[in-house]
DNA sequence: ATGATTCGATGAACAGGAGTCATGGATGCT
DNA sequence: AGCATCCATGACTCCTGTTCATCGAATCAT
């Protein structure tokens, strides 16, 4: 069989012109590389080199071989050099699901900081809402969940790294807008916007609505968080989004937040991870600069 | 260390989905598979993949080196199947040296049907006079030696291909023309026109003119024997060259032919190989051609 | 459910290949 | 001529890769 060894012995006998000066590089006795060129010449049926004088000179199919070892081997070292990076946590593919919306917004301040720390780690994000996010993480089809809703479980490593609250956001205009915070029964007459996704993850409803027994006028669903504010801006419905988001894409724009409830309703980001991982430098090293720039 | 097994192991198991699939196809039991596998894990540190329900699953390492396989592999493969011809003697680079000015023009005419007849072998011409041939032979540097004067040695096989005679070519209203032969003391009034090779190696030297001590008026050289032929068209002087070559390139010229001396000049191309390649297909093919082809 | 089946992992034992050591022949240098 | 160097080779050793046998886990059929 042709394999890396070989070309290895050709490169290294081309290089240094001496089979025992490539013995030596190799770290194997010029004996050992003269038996390995041999037998690889008696399973081949062909010659590699043939002695001139007190050196060698190669033979066409060993210079082809040459050729070969100077196109594959530099491939082979390269391959090694990102496993060994792979191996150290200093490379790698982070993977990341998120479970909310919101995080989107909240991912996209981490990955500027995150990217420039890790040169070497390429980022994929999958904005599957649909997954489980604790079971694509155990598939080992992300490396990082992002989601305010934590489901303990073995395996599984849930870090909470940013507090936020959901607010109601509704019109300057709005009459909840000169009150301090919005009740269950202040929604039944109204337009309530939210992100497509099912009732039962929306916090609105589970813990707010449901709980009361109230259900809004109307619901309709948008893709987008800017595209929600601007539908509040213009007089379309109420929405309920974490508190810092609409600070900052809601700045400027007719809008006014309301508490949830008397205590408000409060949420956390939380990273989950795959234990075992923790140790990952690239994995962990994301975890604390978002802990980090939480605060 | 990282090498070609790994690869074609990773690639099976991604081709066929399992384990036991791979080691079957690679001609080796599930358990040496699993082992490999398991020691190069252990030597990186890394872990390649993970068991998921009863197959696999890779890990980014993995995938990373599943990718390097199927770069790589092919290539490996089709070294090897190129290896194959090479050792049948299917595949090669003929690297043709010759001896003689006019030998070129010879092997222009063996060239297209050798290629035709031989796909994958390549071509190489040195047209280096200044060398010896046999010594270029025998060093490896050209596989087939062209020349009209073999110098036997062990080691090297001649074979003759080709026979011809050398003449003098002269203008039609030369004296020389008329007569149906010339003498060396012919030549003393005039200027001779040969390629630039030392005197040892012209035959109209050392067995025509050294012979009968005469020496021609002037001796002028010029590259191509082609040239050679408009000089002699337009009246600068006489040539010597094979009978064949004038036939084929000086037709249409005012030129005529001279016998050299009573006998003529008598000459073969000679086909100089080194001794136990006579079996190398596409050599032996190169001569068995050259010999068809003189009938 | 439950047993049968299939798959991968693992430990022990083994065989063969790859390596080392010692040596010989050939070549080149002084 | 003598010495130093280089590659080839045979004998021996030892490690590595392989097999065999077995296990636990997951899947499928009934």
């Amino acid at each position: 069989m042709l394999d890396r060894q070989i070309l290895a012995i050709l490169r290294e006998v081309d290089r240094l012109g001496s089979v025992t000066a490539a013995a030596e590089r190799l770290n194997v006795s010029q004996s050992a590389l003269s038996h390995t060129v041999r037998k690889f010449e008696e399973r081949h049926g062909i010659a590699i080199w043939m002695k001139k004088g007190r050196s060698l000179r190669f033979t066409q199919a060993g210079e082809h071989l040459l050729a070969l070892a100077q196109r594959l081997l530099p491939q082979f070292e390269h391959a090694e050099r990102v496993l060994a990076d792979v191996a150290a946590g200093r490379r790698g593919t982070l993977r990341v699901g998120m479970e909310c919306h919101p995080c989107q917004a909240w991912l996209m301040r981490m990955s500027a900081p995150y990217l420039a720390q890790w040169p070497d780690v390429d980022f994929e994000v999958r904005t599957a809402f649909r997954f489980d996010g604790v079971a694509a993480l155990l598939d080992n089809e992300i490396d990082l969940l992002i989601t305010p809703d934590p489901i303990e479980s073995t395996g599984v490593l849930f870090t909470p790294v940013f507090d936020y609250e959901l607010v109601l956001v509704v019109h300057d205009a709005h009459p909840l807008a000169a009150r301090g915070a919005a009740q269950p029964q202040d929604l039944l007459g109204e337009e309530l916007i939210t992100v497509p996704v099912s009732l039962e993850r929306l916090d609105i409803y589970t813990r707010f609505l449901v709980p009361a027994h109230c259900r809004p006028r109307h619901h309709k669903t948008v893709e987008t968080t800017e595209l929600m504010l601007q539908l509040v801006a213009a007089r379309r419905g109420v929405a309920v989004l974490p508190d810092w988001l609409v600070r900052e894409d809601g700045a400027g724009l007719p809008i006014r937040t309301v508490r949830l409830g008397t205590g408000g309703i409060g949420k956390s980001i939380h990273l989950g991870i795959r234990r075992g991982e923790e140790g990952v430098d690239y994995i962990a090293g994301f975890v604390a600069l978002a802990r980090q720039m939480s605060l």
